[in-house]
DNA sequence: TCTAATTTTTAAACACTGTTCAATTACATT
DNA sequence: AATGTAATTGAACAGTGTTTAAAAATTAGA
């Protein structure tokens, strides 16, 4: 009897209309200024019946957040045929600061926004194969920057997060307009430049 | 006759009242989850008194905001006794850093939570001074770097922008909890040895 | 096929939130 | 002391996340 596996599946089609309308109505309005009420109605049901499907708002969110690391982690699939490891780690900056301007705010709700972070720490590993994954290739094409002779008498993990911050500081800064009373006749190339003046510094590591 | 006077210093009273309170309740558990009742709790007063000295509750934020701006910049006064531009910059990297590590609700509230900015650009100049003013003092220490020879080729205001999302970003993944899975093991002194990295990478800057 | 059990969905309720506003209170001036 | 003004209040409004008892829909067994 395939009855159990089709309401499965029909569990599962709501399940995916909830965080897809969730998503929307996140992305339109922001995490905070969505309702539950605003979901529901979106999708035509009652705001009782969400709590069948996810424990709180907080679950929803949790499951965007998953599937934001997916989506970055693809993008950054093309990487892996750039040989060169200082080519690899600017095209991966490029690739990020462009995933971060084109969806603004599904990075920051996955790097900017306040999130109940322990019940991260504490659940499934799993979970964050994704968001571990992209950082350990950072580290990955550093280390091997560092063997190529770039960089020299650096700490690999320091200096990623170094990278990384660097990065996430320009697009952090953009998405949460912090520049625009600072830098207002630039605003729309600030980050571009910032990011070609990191290359610039990258580009003298090598000696 | 006084009195007008002191009434105006009265009413000056209850304003920094309410300020003090907003900003006790809002580090101890940040702006979203303080609610006005809570802060007319905490000084005995009605919930609707508080609407007399403050627009909204965006108008409380955004005074503030503005004092962590004036102790960020009283800090960086100490910087002007440091002749040689590129120490300055470091030093001035250290006070950054510091500072949002010490006050990290209060760095949140100033770089990274999300605020109504429109309020900003359109507001009083004078308001933002400070932010303005800080900015300003990093350009002309790197303008001055640049002068002295360091930073050949690049442009002093993307540089600027990149040198501050540096630190920014550090101290953001810091305290908004996004190392805690992806660098569990050195959590306590990442922002420092990355900070130190960055010190290194910037030593390199001079040929 | 009819009934019993189970799952899904709902609407109402609870305790909150920011904000507004008419009514009250307190107070300085005439 | 009476008047006018400013400060303060508490109730009300429309919204929030979440819980829960009841209703509806669906499935399984006889």
């Amino acid at each position: 009897m395939g009855v159990a596996e089709r309401k499965e599946r029909e569990k599962e089609v709501l399940r995916e209309q909830i965080l897809a309308a969730a998503k929307t109505l996140f992305l339109e309005k922001g995490v905070e200024k969505t309702s539950i009420r605003n979901i529901a109605d979106l999708i035509e049901y009652s705001p009782g019946s969400i709590y069948h499907y996810f424990k709180d708002k907080n679950e929803i969110f949790h499951a965007l957040h998953q599937g934001g690391f997916q989506q970055l982690m693809s993008r950054m699939e093309v990487l892996v045929s750039i040989p060169n490891p200082m080519t690899r780690l600017k095209a991966m900056g490029s690739i990020y600061v462009e995933f971060a301007l084109e969806n603004p705010d599904m990075y920051d709700l996955m790097f900017i926004k306040e999130a109940p972070m322990e019940h991260v720490s504490s659940s499934n590993d799993e979970q964050w194969k994704e968001g571990f994954g992209t950082f350990n290739f950072l580290r990955a094409t550093i280390e091997e920057c560092i063997q190529e002779g770039y960089f020299q008498g650096h700490d690999e993990e320091a200096l990623s997060f170094l990278v990384w911050s660097t990065v996430h500081g320009m697009v952090s800064l953009q998405i949460r307009r912090r520049c625009e009373v600072v830098l207002a006749q630039r605003q729309g190339t600030i980050v571009k430049d910032g990011l070609n003046e990191f290359f610039s510094i990258l580009d003298k590591q090598s000696s």
